[in-house]
DNA sequence: TAAATTCCACGTCAGGACAG
DNA sequence: CTGTCCTGACGTGGAATTTA
């Protein structure tokens, strides 16, 4: 298990409203303490803490497996508090801030049980995925049916006009077919009583709008979840580009510290 | 400036994961 | 087993950018 704290001063807020604990980290208003999300899926956690009483410039990595390190961009170090209930990240004790003027001090991670659960992609399963390009899953591409949209228009879809004793999908120009208009096809037969209504067989006709509804229902659901996912992939490709900022932050300062004691080591050696 | 290209967000589908 | 959620893949349209 892997876990990630992030720090970044910028003012862009996490966009989005479907972490509880994102909001939570928006509420702050600018004025209020640095907040932090822990979102969690699968092996990681992933923290985001926004300042928002100062301008803290920090960027930070924790991971479980490792020493962890808080590591300011800045070079000074403030001192983050966190606010009652709202992080913290898994459980190495002996954790370190880093600063990249070399000074270290201990830190203590601590684990917030209710804040788990939400959100954020697990990055296993992502690298996995990467690196599975030769898996079955790649693919259905020739096999796959055509959209219901590419369906319609094949059929010159869109609204509904008479004709002879049929209903039919018709082009509407210009505008995008009315996919739900009538499930699972473009032809629906009716019959026409001498009153001049239409009538559509009942059984049919309520099954139809239910499998309609539900189609309706299950497109609705999906678009928001699909919007969502993708809210959420650009916030995890976001975390990920703050995550090798640090580590290249990390590395600097550290081949730094490192030349800087090799010069005093070969100073006390030659005295 | 119009055409071509790239980028981005969206809606939809399919299939895996998971809970009940 | 079934229903639901999540997410990769695909196709599309519009905005932005580049090119001739």
């Amino acid at each position: 298990m892997e876990s990630i704290v992030e720090e970044n001063g910028s003012s862009e807020p996490l966009s989005g409203s479907n972490s509880q604990s994102q909001q939570s980290s928006e509420s702050g208003g600018g004025n209020g303490p640095t907040t932090a999300v822990l979102t969690s899926s699968g092996g990681t956690n992933i923290v985001q803490i926004i300042p928002t009483q100062s301008t803290i410039q920090a960027q930070s990595v924790i991971q479980q497996n490792q020493q962890s390190v808080i590591q300011t961009a800045t070079g000074n170090l403030q001192p983050v508090t966190l606010p009652k209930g709202v992080l913290l990240v898994s459980s190495k004790p002996n954790s370190v801030i880093h600063t990249t003027q070399g000074s270290l001090q201990a830190v203590q991670i601590k684990q917030e049980s209710n804040l788990g659960g939400n959100v954020m992609t697990d990055t296993n399963s992502e690298d996995s995925q990467s690196d599975d390009d030769t898996s079955p899953k790649k693919r259905r591409d020739l096999t796959r049916r055509p959209s219901y949209r590419k369906i319609l228009n094949d059929l010159g879809g869109g609204e509904i006009v008479l004709s002879s004793g049929t209903l039919q999908l018709a082009n509407a120009q210009g505008e995008p077919p009315a996919l739900h208009t009538i499930s699972g096809g473009g032809v629906v037969q009716y019959t026409q009583g001498q009153d001049g209504q239409i009538y559509v067989p009942l059984g049919g006709n309520v099954q139809l709008e239910d499998q309609s509804r539900k189609r309706e229902m299950r497109l609705l659901k999906n678009r928001e979840a699909a919007r969502e996912c993708r809210r959420k992939k650009k916030e995890y490709i976001k975390c990920l580009e703050n995550r090798v900022a640090v580590l290249e932050n990390q590395n600097k300062a550290l081949i730094e510290e490192l030349k800087s004691l090799k010069e005093l080591y070969c100073q006390q050696k030659s005295d």
